[in-house]
DNA sequence: AATGAATGAGAATTCATTCAT
DNA sequence: AATGAATGAATTCTCATTCAT
């Protein structure tokens, strides 16, 4: 929180914070894979080299880890999208910079988002929304709802608007990458094109 | 014996049917009342009065009867969107007929899902990906290639248009059922318009 | 037992004569590859073509099919052993032809007796001795008390030479297996010099 | 701490190294007095005092442990016969040596193995082939052909002869088993004129 | 704080056998 | 006599969590 946070981290200091991230990480990375209820405290554990007991010193069960995600996430995720926000004229920016930072977002991060198919596993497996994906919905339906506030644009139901934004960036993600050769831009423009023009045909809110 | 006669196949063949749908349909149940991870395969066909031995000689797993369970909603519902499409004299009508008939299936389905839940507890939401699912996004790619051919409707990519669109949809109707009273008809008219007025917006193929 | 006894059998007994034929060679077969034990009565039944039900018209269980593998096992193999017990004149000559005559079944009976490793599994498995197996311990230690008694022959311990010599019988028939070309003559040869040698040095019985 | 502290390991290894010596004692006991098929899991783990789960940490199944047994049958006989083609100054006493230990060496085992039997009822006798057994076979085997090359002996097969020899053990101390009293002495001494006569009957290898 | 073996409740699963058709 | 689905007792096995070192 301080500068003071930094320089106090001592070696001992560091190694906590370090362990309890590479859980946070291995974490996020087996229950994409896996789905929260497959995947299991060794899973996760492992992949990070500690010991299975030491998860305990930092987590008190495998729902807490999971919930902690939920922070994590938001806490990565905010200052992109509130860059963006911050950044923004209106709607029309605000929802084409948040749509261009979650592609990359997407790349740089190896899709903790998506299903990470491990290559030649069996196909159908389940996908949970963690606490993290929920937090960040929360963070773009009050973008949204910001923005529409702040300029002259459309008002119109944020949560239902958020919903689908989100749903169509990753649904055209998902496509594009099943595309070759990948063109991201042509998605993007696709994407924040569909919604753009959507905002525009759907009614205005008066309340 | 009775007009159901001329139906019924073998009594044994019949009691095999009734059994799977037994299974699945106290899956529904169950999952519905406990969240897929506290459910157990006991739960399960304790509630249909089989034996324990009997669910295995139907599903091999309890993920296998849940993606069964997506896999039957999936069918069930093709034949609606086919009837929409016959129906249908352009890209608007059909969309509008196959975004409302499927809010009114998750509608109703939902009533067998969540019915007995215990309110406050939040089922965390997942995503299968099944064979039959794959069907309805082809069926409704080929639909809306279809229309778009058949009316003046503008011409762009149909893989991403079908993909954007069911994700609105599922979305979208995952939040019309976290609000009360369910509006299956403002949730409708949402995705329609949004879809509508996005495709409007997007620059048409010229190939 | 009798001509009548053949020329009986109708076409419903003769599927009653095979099926419990077809059930008894499946559970040789079965035995054979997985062990007493590792094998299912679905595993015997499967091979049949015949339903699971089917089985227990014929045998009361699993222990009771392989008790039936004994009486069936001796009944193939006592005219051949009988036969070159009758042509021969000493303990030489009837283990030189017992020896080739088990060659000889080895190889055309696909070696029931061998483990037949399904080409592909997991090495190490269990091989039971069978009923049938003992009979034939049975079968040839009388021979060879027999023989003794009837020649001038050394007279030594039957059990320990009948079970030496189904020993060396079946270990050097593995060994050749092994070795390219097969050679069984060499593989033989070597069998009953060995034994035979053996016998000369074995201090005589003098009861 | 004390003169014992220098082959001490940690506790935990002690424990761990106990432990799966525990398991393979109470598994040795209890097929003995059970038989393989009707031992469980159970059974075995239940004797140790250990819980259920530790089975698991040392043996993956049932089979398992009873490999384990038989190599550890193995691995503890091999110095034996170490010592043995040691002290042998040629052939036939190497192998009256190596005879005679090993029949030693299976009445002792048998005791643990049968001591608590209800009298009457036959072990089927099984037969595993593990990694540890093949290298007695390969032990016994260069020690035939080193024996041969030392000494004025006969010059035969090797493998061959190994194998034979072997199974011969193997068998006559099965009989053996099944006498009272057991007379290793009486089982060895067959064994080994058997052996060395045949061996003496054999022609040579003149390569 | 790290370690990793032990724990044991309870879930998953098998399979010989029965029995209605 | 054949069929094959149902049965359910018995067994295997997993895995979150604890705890001695």
């Amino acid at each position: 929180m301080s500068s003071v946070a930094y320089l106090a981290t001592g070696k001992r200091e560091r190694t906590k914070v370090a362990n309890r991230q590479a859980i946070l990480d291995a974490a996020r990375e087996v229950f994409g894979e896996l789905g929260y209820e497959a995947a299991t405290v060794r899973d996760i554990i492992r992949r990070t080299g500690l010991a299975s007991g030491t998860f305990y010193n930092y987590y008190r069960s495998k729902e807490e880890v999971f919930e902690a995600l939920a922070d994590d996430g938001a806490r990565r995720f905010r200052p992109i999208l509130r860059q963006q926000f911050e950044a923004a004229e209106d709607f029309a920016s605000y929802l084409r910079g948040a749509v261009n930072a979650y592609f990359e977002f997407v790349a740089n991060e190896h899709e903790s988002w998506q299903a990470r198919r491990p290559a030649g596993e069996r196909q159908p497996h389940m996908q949970v929304e963690t606490p993290e994906m929920h937090r960040v919905f929360e963070e773009v339906r009050d973008s949204f709802a910001a923005v529409m506030e702040r300029g002259d644009a459309p008002h119109v139901d944020a949560d239902y608007l958020a919903a689908a934004s989100i749903a169509i960036a990753r649904e055209i993600g998902q496509q594009m990458l099943e595309r070759r050769p990948i063109d991201t831009r042509g998605a993007a423009e696709f994407a924040v094109n569909l919604i753009l023009g959507g905002v525009n045909a759907l009614p205005r809110l008066t309340p």
